[in-house]
DNA sequence: TCTGGGGTCCTAGGACCC
DNA sequence: TCTGGGGTCCTAGGACCC
């Protein structure tokens, strides 16, 4: 890998109420949450005017997808139950999630990112990783290209850190938050990243963290001070070694512009918990349909499945998975049920069941033999 | 009135094969 | 009848990310 490489990452500010927002301007500086269902849909009055539900006018077990700095304000953020929210901010506005607009908004910010760097990751719907390597402008100014073209296509602002890889790059983005762009070289590490907080690196989530901090550690910085044996010693040998890596700002993964999808699934919390027996209809209705959204995902997509599996969550937030690797790959509602119940049949359900899920793995584009996976590694003679 | 939904990747044990 | 040692597949669970 060169040592003179220059990866962009690109993060949309706040996106998900940012698309909210252009759709609903009178809203802007109001406390504003998403979350909640179809219901919760603004209602338009005889004069064109709309009428929002509020926080207090929800019912139901969800969590909020995210919340305006307003509503932050009130002590309420994304991923709280949207039950616990509505006690902090009766008040806010709620908004149900509307995926279809957020996904026209990030086609329409990824092609104007790939206008001006072509070679493109995508990271989810709102942030992208860029290999500007190949570029000949300045850093300073491929960030204000972006960033321009971003609001051109969109009238929304994203955030822009460019460093010499997508650790640093990533950790950059977040650096100058809303409508910000910060460049990083090697020689900042010192200065910019090591006070960072350690949980802010991708990888290091609630549980190593947790374990840091048990350690002492909670500055990136503070896992570099520490030598690679020790952090091996404590995490094991893969994941330690890792650490030691990211804490030195060593990442040589590439930008990847393709890849293939490895599953599709589609899972459904109750509003109520339900039992095997005394809700057998309903729990059947819902398996059902669960086996038909995975079939028809599928078959949108063009891909056959080998793998077919659930997920079920009790009452007490126990999580079990199960599932069976089939002889021939299958894309039809009929035979992922048939499979999904034969899963099912391998759980023992005394609990309630709180959420019920149906999984899709192994899967081939129709035609693809066996020998195709590992083609890619087949040398040329 | 706790805790969504859609993903990826890793680990680890047992089966099975050479 | 004292018991190696890889490699791969299958399955379950868990950490983590957006």
């Amino acid at each position: 890998m060169p040592d003179d490489r220059r990866i962009a990452h690109i993060d949309m500010d706040a996106f998900f109420a940012s698309c909210e927002l252009s759709q609903y301007p009178e809203l802007r500086g109001q406390a504003m949450v998403v979350a909640g269902r179809r219901s919760d849909a603004p209602r338009v009055n005889a004069d064109g005017t709309r009428e929002f539900a509020r926080l207090r006018d929800y019912a139901g077990r969800g969590v909020l997808t995210t919340a305006t700095y307003e509503a932050r304000a009130f002590g309420v953020h994304s991923g709280m139950p949207t039950m616990q929210a509505a006690r902090l901010a009766p008040d806010a506005i709620l908004l149900p999630v509307n995926f279809d607009l957020y996904r026209t908004y990030s086609r329409l910010f990824k092609d104007a990112i790939r206008s001006v760097s072509p070679t493109i990751e995508d990271v989810g719907i709102d942030e992208v990783y860029a290999d500007l390597s190949l570029l000949n402008d300045e850093s300073e100014q491929i960030a204000r290209k972006l960033k321009s073209a971003v609001f051109e296509a969109t009238n929304l602002t994203c955030s822009v850190g460019i460093a010499p890889n997508k650790l640093l790059a990533k950790l950059c983005s977040d650096i100058q938050k809303p409508d910000g762009i910060t460049i990083l070289r090697l020689e900042d590490l010192q200065a910019r990243i090591w006070p960072m907080a350690a949980k802010k690196i991708n990888g290091i989530g609630p549980k190593a963290n947790a374990k840091l901090t048990s350690l002492g550690i909670t500055t990136i910085g503070e896992i570099a001070a520490c030598s690679e044996q020790w952090l091996i010693e404590q995490f094991g040998r893969s994941y330690g070694a890792w650490l030691h890596r990211v804490s030195h700002g060593l990442d040589d993964r590439p930008v990847v512009t393709h890849s293939e999808p490895v599953s599709m699934s589609r899972e459904t919390t109750f509003e109520q918990d339900l039992h095997a027996v005394r809700h057998r209809q309903e729990l059947g209705t819902a398996f059902t349909r669960l086996c038909e959204q995975v079939a028809l995902d599928l078959q949108r997509k063009g891909y056959l499945a080998r793998r077919i599996g659930i997920k079920l969550r009790f009452n007490d937030f126990q999580t079990v998975t199960r599932d069976v690797t089939l002889p021939e790959p299958v894309a039809d509602a009929k035979a992922l049920r048939h499979a999904a119940t034969q899963c099912l049949k391998r759980v023992d359900l005394v609990k309630s069941i709180r959420l019920l899920g149906v999984k899709a793995g192994g899967l081939q584009r129709p035609g693809a033999t066996e020998s195709d996976a590992p083609a890619q590694f087949t040398l040329d003679f």
